[in-house]
DNA sequence: CACCAGGAATGTA
DNA sequence: TACATTCATGGT
């Protein structure tokens, strides 16, 4: 049922090629520019910090937060975000990936301050290209609308994903990106889905 | 004018 | 455990 889901949103808007960043760092920051904020604005936020030389997280750690804020501000809620920023650079600047499995991965980012269950999963999977399947606000209704699994607990869906499908790190990277961009497209301005590529049930 | 965006922390019951 | 509030900018 997912995997044909996910072929037919496949087919509809192709390959969405996420994350879109030039580093591993950026897709980090880009991960807690965007909570509960337009991407658009992030990619403002991130072109003041690539112009300065900051998106860079052993840069951003040794800098003062009043500086991070003045180029992060068009991503909105700049002063706690400078701050989460601040913390998980202090993480990443003595943590090694290689002696570090997925699930305790997971746990120690989840401490950091600033990094919830979707952040964790969106820096898991997209920066350091760990089979976790990101869940989100568009994937929760998305289900529901479809009829497919009646939840809003995060992990409860994140399950019914992963119970799902075949254990692949792209098609996770894919599947959640098709989603945000059937969102993105339809479902926002046309509940009814008359022109959604996925028939309701 | 209201509402939302690729959430999380904090407080309340 | 389940909700409510707060954080802030910019687009529609």
């Amino acid at each position: 049922m997912l995997i044909e889901i996910y072929k037919s949103l496949l087919q509809f808007f192709g390959k969405q090629y996420w994350w879109p960043a030039e580093t591993k760092d950026e897709i980090i920051i880009g991960a807690i520019l965007t909570q509960n904020t337009s991407w658009q604005n992030v990619e403002k936020a991130i072109f003041n910090l690539k112009k300065e030389g900051f998106c860079n997280l052993c840069k951003i750690r040794d800098v003062p937060l009043e500086y991070i804020q003045q180029l992060i501000k068009p991503a909105g809620f700049y002063k706690q975000k400078s701050v989460y920023l601040k913390e998980i650079a202090k993480f990443f600047a003595n943590f090694d990936e290689n002696t570090t499995d997925t699930l305790q991965f997971r746990k120690m980012l989840l401490n950091v301050k600033g990094i919830g269950l979707e952040t964790a999963d969106s820096i898991l999977l997209y920066a350091f290209s760990r089979p976790v399947f990101v869940i989100d606000a568009y994937t929760i209704r998305f289900l529901k609308r479809k009829k497919l699994f009646d939840s809003s607990k995060y992990e409860e869906v994140q399950s019914f994903f992963m119970q799902n499908l075949p254990n692949d790190v792209e098609l996770f990277k894919e599947y959640h990106a098709l989603i945000v961009k059937l969102a993105k497209t339809y479902c926002r301005k046309n509940p009814n889905c008359t022109e959604c590529p996925i028939k309701c049930a």
